[in-house]
DNA sequence: ACCGCGATGTCAGCCGCTGTCATCGGCTCG
DNA sequence: CGAGCCGATGACAGCGGCTGACATCGCGGT
């Protein structure tokens, strides 16, 4: 590649890892991360387009997985037993150990503008979701309905793993997450009185 | 309050909702903002604590409009379908018109800034439905699934009323919204095989 | 008349982020 | 083997969001 050491980003990436888990992500310069790195201020954001996304590089990865694994199981599944098929494929098979996540997630918790950046991502997967649904003929409110409730559940099913609130591999809860969905959504709501 | 011309707040409001809606978000400054709002641009950060933060200032009060109804409506409803009437009462009591609301949409829709925001609000929301229902004794699986399920509907339901989707108010949307919810995961969700 | 206080102004400064141009090697090609 | 292209990095200047610290000004109460 050049005439420097290889692997600029992945150095990037570490030095900003370490130096968010050790100082927090405010009290770090880019600046800093750079030197850590042997690297420039510049060089960072030709990698990284802002200071937070270098906790989420990748996540693109995880939303190609789930719109190929949505668009595969279409046809057997429906539109919400697809979005569910992808996340319990993508559960047991693109998430590191609980380990790394919690790691990562503490660093995220503990800062809004983090935080912010992760839910948009997950919006981003939603979108990409109901398109997929779309293309295949889903009419509109209710591919953007499944797309948004496998990601609603998804969410509560990550947060309940991460933060060990109960036992289980991430399958799990999410398992636990879809069917607690689907028996408090499938039984009948009570029409609100008019007042 | 002061020798000052009053509602500054306002005035600082109305000033940014202008110019990022003519010169758009990015290209308008936190001086220009105050300058026409005839204050200075340390004020504006007085009254809103980030440049985004304007067009969401007031949101606290659909959170807490949201909170009072679950509440009131739980014994009766239960979780999810309190959740739902909560809902169903903000669209018809707390959203302006169609108008107001889509240009507001406008601005945020072109900036990827704002979207986070909102959505950091909408989470925020989530996170208080669930309190609201792990409070009155929903073990927090379901508590958590349905208030983001909720949320996950309105979503939806907004999005499709304020860019004019199709036809009807906002209470008609978000009725479709949690009706195909209903009907999608109420169904049985086939297994997904080994494979 | 005096004083406390809250809202605003002023000033200096950090830091995220960007545009622009220079630099340095490896590479291809003749 | 030399010339020149090219991709990755460096160096520098600058804008703008945001904050801390301190001064100022009048309103309202005593």
């Amino acid at each position: 590649m050049g005439r420097w050491e290889p692997n600029a980003q992945a150095r990037l990436r570490q030095a900003a890892m370490d130096l968010y888990a050790s100082r927090g992500f405010e009290r770090t310069t880019v600046a800093e991360i750079a030197e850590r790195a042997g690297l420039t201020e510049r060089t960072f954001f030709r990698h990284f387009a802002d200071k937070r996304e270098v906790l989420f590089a990748g996540s693109e990865r995880l939303q190609e997985l789930l719109v190929e694994t949505t668009a595969a199981s279409f046809e057997a599944s429906g539109p919400a037993g697809a979005v569910v098929a992808a996340f319990e494929h993508a559960a047991t098979s693109y998430f590191p150990e609980v380990a790394f996540s919690r790691q990562r997630q503490d660093i995220i918790d503990a800062n809004p503008p983090l935080q912010e950046r992760e839910l948009a991502k997950l919006d981003r997967v939603a979108a990409a979701l109901a398109q997929v649904l779309r293309d295949r003929g889903v009419a509109d409110p209710a591919a953007a309905v499944a797309a948004e409730s496998g990601v609603a559940a998804f969410k509560v099913a990550f947060t309940r793993w991460v933060t060990g609130a109960a036992e289980g591999e991430l399958i799990d809860h999410l398992r636990a997450a879809f069917t607690t969905q689907r028996s408090l959504l499938g039984a009948p709501v009570p029409v609100t009185p008019g007042t």
